[in-house]
DNA sequence: CATATGATCCGCT
DNA sequence: GCGGATCATATGA
């Protein structure tokens, strides 16, 4: 089956709805080497406007400003002095909107992501959103570049079957905005951090015991 | 100029 | 389950 890459009219949408969109569908990243790497997205969050936990909510630097540049095109920062997290930029321009892929499964080029990540085991190679950037070497030079019409990054369209599920998002103390979305079931879904265990809210994260 | 803080990961207990 | 690593960015003196 041919493999179509999404058009730009696919990010030109709210956050919220691009997110969920983007479950199952399939990022590639095509290396300098010559090689491929290819990973089914499985866990992601949304970022809009008006959005306190948002990078573009205190408005426009050189930090963000790729958020605030046309849909379809990357927003990468460095977060932690040491992780890469990597965005799909959403909606109009100059809304400042984007979706972060946090966790992926692996499907082509998986010793390439062995060596960069210095992991053996497939669960740890693109479950979390600095562990994925990782293995397919998206770093802070791939910030803006454009999914649907660059050469070295992009996203395909592939069939779902899984159900989605939503919660609160990993790291925002905000609990009003469910807009963390997985496939529910999928192993790949990194376990995320339950919220500020204060009392109210508790994520209500699926068990995961023994299995 | 100085400092606090992450949309995290990993190793150790 | 907990804390260290490690630094760009934002904010205040």
């Amino acid at each position: 089956m041919k493999s179509v890459r999404l058009p730009r009219s696919f990010y030109a949408r709210t956050a919220t709805e691009v997110a969920p969109a983007l479950l199952g569908q399939v990022l590639v990243r095509a290396l300098p080497d010559g090689t491929r790497a290819a990973a089914r997205i499985v866990e992601v969050e949304a970022y809009g406007p008006d959005d306190p936990a948002s990078h573009a909510f205190r408005g426009m630097t050189s930090r963000n400003q790729a958020m605030f540049g046309p849909p379809g095109h990357l927003y990468v920062y460095l977060t932690y002095g040491m992780h890469f997290c990597m965005n799909a930029v959403c909606g109009p321009v100059g809304e400042g909107a984007a979706v972060l892929v946090r966790a992926c499964e692996p499907l082509e080029g998986l010793e390439g992501m062995r060596a960069r990540r210095g992991r053996e085991r497939t669960l740890e190679l693109c479950s979390g959103p600095g562990r994925l950037t990782q293995a397919l070497d998206v770093t802070r030079s791939e910030d803006g570049a454009d999914l649907v019409d660059g050469g070295s990054l992009w996203v395909e369209r592939a069939s779902r079957s899984e159900a989605i599920g939503t919660g609160i998002r990993v790291g925002v103390r905000e609990t009003a905005r469910s807009w963390r979305f997985w496939l529910e079931g999928n192993p790949f879904v990194s376990r995320g951090r339950p919220g500020p265990a204060t009392g109210k809210g508790r994520p209500s994260r699926v068990r995961s015991t023994t299995r």
